[in-house]
DNA sequence: TATTGATCATGC
DNA sequence: GCATGATCAATA
């Protein structure tokens, strides 16, 4: 039904990994402007009423849409590529409405990682922002994806972000992961990440005693996220 | 109302 | 259980 409106080649680039970064930009324009229901029909997967229990589909609608594989994995989802998708939730004014999820936090490991072989970095290093409408009072059928952005963080974004992950490390590295809370990082946050609150997993405190603790992730504040849409884009100001 | 802490689905 | 994809919802 839908295949016949799809151009030939088509639908079976979006089964595929885009093999440059040309490709991928050219794909991602494609998406803007449309509604999430009509790619999702496209794509002939079903749209959820909201997304109190399937927090992830944007994202994962997206990287069916471009090419990404999927697959869990510590690594960007364009690997050849280097490229990490992100979905980018946000207002009418083009704002982001939450923050980005970056990365899990391998407590055990991290003592002895330098911030340039970190996987906040890793991901952080070029990131293809996909904004859509995120506000609740829209369902997400109607849903409208914006222009997509190929980023990489310039000199002083790099600096905040390896400043935050430096403090936020250091403590975990020292034993001191209780007294972090989501007030912590100017750009990078830790906050708990987990499928339920139950959920553990192992830590050590100042002494070296291993005690178990809710998993943390680091996240992107929208504050930075705002900025780095405003440095390329032309947004209204309020 | 902005932000932090809690939570949901899926795959291996 | 832990990684991916994130948003929800209580609270400051």
């Amino acid at each position: 039904m839908y295949a016949a409106q799809v151009p030939k080649g088509e639908k079976t680039s979006w089964m595929t990994e885009p093999t440059s970064e040309t490709e991928l930009l050219e794909r991602a324009n494609k998406l803007a402007g449309l509604a999430l229901g009509t790619l999702a029909a496209r794509l002939s997967i079903p749209v959820p009423e909201d997304l109190k229990r399937q927090k992830g589909w944007v994202g994962m609608l997206l990287e069916k849409a471009l090419g990404a594989v999927a697959a869990s994995r510590a690594e960007p989802d364009f690997l050849q590529l280097g490229i990490e998708l992100k979905s980018l939730p946000v207002d009418h004014r083009g704002r982001p409405v939450e923050s980005t999820f970056v990365c899990s936090i391998a407590l055990p490991e991290i003592a002895d990682i330098e911030w340039e072989e970190s996987r906040a970095w890793k991901k952080l290093r070029r990131v293809l922002w996909v904004p859509v409408q995120g506000k609740k009072e829209i369902a997400p059928a109607d849903r409208v994806i914006g222009a997509p952005l190929l980023w990489s963080p310039g000199e002083s974004e790099r600096m905040v972000l390896r400043s935050d992950w430096l403090q936020l490390s250091a403590m975990i590295a020292e034993g001191r992961t209780a007294e972090i809370t989501g007030h912590l990082g100017e750009a990078l946050q830790v906050r708990p990440k987990a499928a339920r609150g139950s959920s553990r997993r192992l830590a050590f405190d100042e002494d070296g005693a291993i005690y178990d603790e809710q998993p943390k992730g680091f996240y992107l504040r929208p504050s930075f996220t705002r900025a780095l849409l405003e440095k390329h884009f032309v947004l209204p100001h309020e």
